[in-house]
DNA sequence: CAGTGGTCTAGACCACGTT
DNA sequence: ACGTGGTCTAGACCACTGA
């Protein structure tokens, strides 16, 4: 007979659990719903804790479940589609961008990352705005606005030296600029912990980040690195204006 | 004097692990450099291997390093961007298309959530292409183009019935119909048995899905469902057909 | 064949949210 | 106080790569 070698390919325990516990939402599960604690499935399966928790980090992943310390596994809801502005639209500040809402501003010099892409001196200080975008309740986005100072020069100088206030005026300033272009780029990564305290999450959790640059007539202007969930959220560039329900609708299943 | 609580705020070790290797790559390893193995890493930092494995997990995540079983932990190169087509660039087919390289193509019914997309009947059969694109001579993405048979009636009958050729002519036949505008979602995903074949990667392995929309006169003409190497590809949307380079020369450092 | 990363186990303790 | 998920350990064996 040789080495017939069976059909059993091998599969690990944790990829075949996946699969049984994905089937088993699909069917016996509703959104919002609770699973049974880690230490009973892992019983109920046959399986280690570890192993069973190999399986529903990748559910988790996948967007299928959501995990709280201290509370339990939840059933979770589609993944919510987040739109991304492609065009002018969106352009960071005005008063139109109900999507962002600014938190902070203070005064620093930019990491060293993000002053290559201004191809600014390192040294130089930028304005940092921060802002948060909820969607449904939830927090889904955190972001960093770096704006360098030579690109608001007529920043009112009796503006207010931080807070949301300060913000919004650099936002102001930065938005008389007008906007010749933007580029972008979407990577993954996971959350540093100041992001991950306001996303909800823990600290090195999946995270979509989105780097914007933005660019006027002086050139590049203002660098943005927003953060999303990645558990949580489908990120949408509406590049023509296209219906963006019909995907969301196809998830609620006739009842 | 209280609870004083010392300033250790608990912080787990495999986080610090992390940092502390981070640092370690930026400043001792050249990349391509491979890395002492899992079991002497660990001993060497006084950790079980499991816990330097979820920094090291992390890290890869994070793009830093690559692990390949076998042969060793080596330290990644920067992230290779990968341009999304945002226009009507790119449009599936044509032979301008050089960065798809069409693998196959066979027929069947659409998955369910494809189906969906496709606003068509479930039962319905669709061709399903399959292409992949490279970069650095290195797979980054590979998709599975589905396209309604309704949208292309034309298609040659004496047309190979599947095969690569049979791919390009199906791409030729929705080449011709025009493009009126696109609709497109990024949301992390894992990487199915097929793909992460395709990826040389393990199934499971995190990679960016990008789900597009083709909108002709009739209506939505196909779907594409492209899985990227979350590892190493930083997707770039190019809004304005800005400059493309300088992201990659901020990391390669003077020497 | 030896050496690597990948999987798995059976425990333990901790941090957190709820009660 | 209790129950949850999060971290960590010290082992074991397996699958794969390359010499």
């Amino acid at each position: 007979m040789g080495t017939t070698q069976l059909e059993t390919v091998q599969e690990p325990k944790y990829w075949h659990l996946k699969t049984v516990l994905s089937e088993a939402l699909d069917s016996d599960f509703a959104v919002g719903e609770v699973l049974p604690n880690e230490r009973e499935l892992a019983a109920r399966f046959g399986v280690a804790r570890a192993t069973l928790r190999q399986a529903l980090e990748q559910l988790e992943l996948e967007g299928r479940l959501q995990r709280r310390r201290g509370v339990g596994t939840t059933v979770a809801p589609p993944r919510v589609g987040v739109a991304v502005a492609t065009a002018q639209q969106g352009w960071a500040g005005g008063d139109s961008d109900e999507a962002w809402q600014p938190v902070e501003c203070t005064t620093a010099t930019a990491p060293a990352s993000v002053a290559a892409v201004l191809d600014m001196d390192a040294e130089a200080p930028v304005h940092v705005v921060r802002r948060i975008q909820a969607t449904h309740g939830q927090t889904v986005a955190a972001e960093l606005l770096y704006v360098p100072q030579s690109s608001v020069p007529e920043l009112s100088a009796i503006a207010a030296p931080s807070g949301p206030a300060r913000a919004r005026s650099v936002l102001r300033e930065l938005h008389r600029l007008g906007l010749d272009g933007q580029d972008r780029s979407v990577e993954l990564g996971s959350a540093r912990v100041d992001d991950a305290k306001e996303l909800d999450r823990l600290p090195g959790a999946p995270v979509l980040v989105v780097t914007t640059r933005y660019f006027a007539a002086a050139g590049t202007v203002a660098v943005s690195v927003a953060t999303y969930r990645a558990d949580t959220c489908r990120l949408t560039f509406g590049d023509s204006g296209a219906l963006e329900i019909s995907h969301e609708e196809q998830e609620r299943k006739a009842s």
